[in-house]
DNA sequence: CCGTTCCTGGAT
DNA sequence: ATCCAGGAACGG
């Protein structure tokens, strides 16, 4: 599931292939996956733009193209933004290819159709909910331990775990590494935020940057689905504590590690080590 | 706040 | 054959 770190490993890998090419042609598979706006004004709009620079916000990428405009993409859960020979035979879950100008093209393949893609004026969010409401990126500056502080007040009854994977309080946190942080920080994740210390905060704060960052690192979590834009597989599944590892044992206590639903997500959590 | 919805492949 | 995975929008 792509979450920051698999996204931000996306943007990368995709950097040195797409930062000056023209998107020379666009072909629409499925246009469920084109939200805004109608997919012929998508095509039309698009044809023929420069590809000036590649972003990411949480969760979202985006790409800032000539003509003030920015394709703004979400892999949900099982996208995948891959640059491809334009010779390889196109995948069945393929459902958008933007045509480059050399023999390379960018393929937007989602198993499960709920990717998403917009092309909006650069810097108009306001029509992507999910863009428009988003809290600030957790590694870089302006996420302090006194904004963490700030929000921890502000949300007293909220179980951490659901803190966590609200994308208006901090983006870019989904369900892997939200339970690798609360394992890290020692928290259960049904711990209200009014019951935090601020030496819990402060934990808590430490090991979103250490575990995202750790993320970052190696490239992405590829548990399922995940590649990055070159078809590569991250290596983070390799260093996961807890996603995944229901009933087995902790690797710092030995207590059998339990699986439960939080927040409506299966969480893994040490009832021994977390609290 | 919580549950439901979208969708498909893989697990049971 | 049925259930489960889950990001984010939406309804209650």
């Amino acid at each position: 599931m792509p979450e920051l770190p698999e996204v931000e490993t996306v943007k990368r890998s995709l950097e040195p292939y797409l930062a000056g090419e023209k998107i020379t042609g666009v072909e629409i598979y499925y246009g469920g996956i084109v939200k805004e706006p109608e997919p012929a004004v998508f095509r039309a709009l698009v044809q023929d733009k420069e590809i000036k620079s590649l972003g990411r916000r949480g969760k979202y990428l985006l790409l800032n193209l000539s003509g003030d405009l920015t394709l703004v993409i979400h892999l949900r859960m099982t996208g995948r933004l891959t640059v491809t020979d334009r010779a390889q035979p196109v995948d069945k879950h393929t459902h958008l290819i933007f045509r480059l100008s050399g023999e390379k093209e960018l393929r937007f393949t989602d198993v499960r159709k709920f990717g998403l893609v917009y092309l909006v004026p650069t810097g108009c969010w306001n029509s992507i909910g999910g863009l428009f409401t988003l809290g600030p990126e957790p590694l870089e500056e302006e996420f302090t331990l006194a904004c963490l502080h700030e929000k921890v007040e502000r949300k007293k009854n909220t179980k951490l775990k659901n803190f966590l994977l609200d994308q208006r309080e901090i983006a870019g946190i989904g369900n892997i590494y939200a339970d690798e942080i609360l394992f890290e920080a020692g928290l259960h994740p049904e711990r209200p935020l009014a019951t935090l210390t601020p030496e819990e905060i402060k934990r808590l704060f430490c090991a979103i940057r250490s575990r995202l960052g750790a993320g970052v690192e190696s490239r992405g979590t590829s548990f399922r689905d995940y590649v990055d834009g070159t078809g590569a597989k991250g290596n983070f599944q390799n260093e996961l504590k807890v996603y995944g590892r229901g009933g087995e044992p902790c690797g710092k206590c030995g207590t059998q590690l339990v699986k439960s639903v939080v927040a409506g997500r299966g969480t893994v959590f040490c009832p021994r080590c977390q609290s």
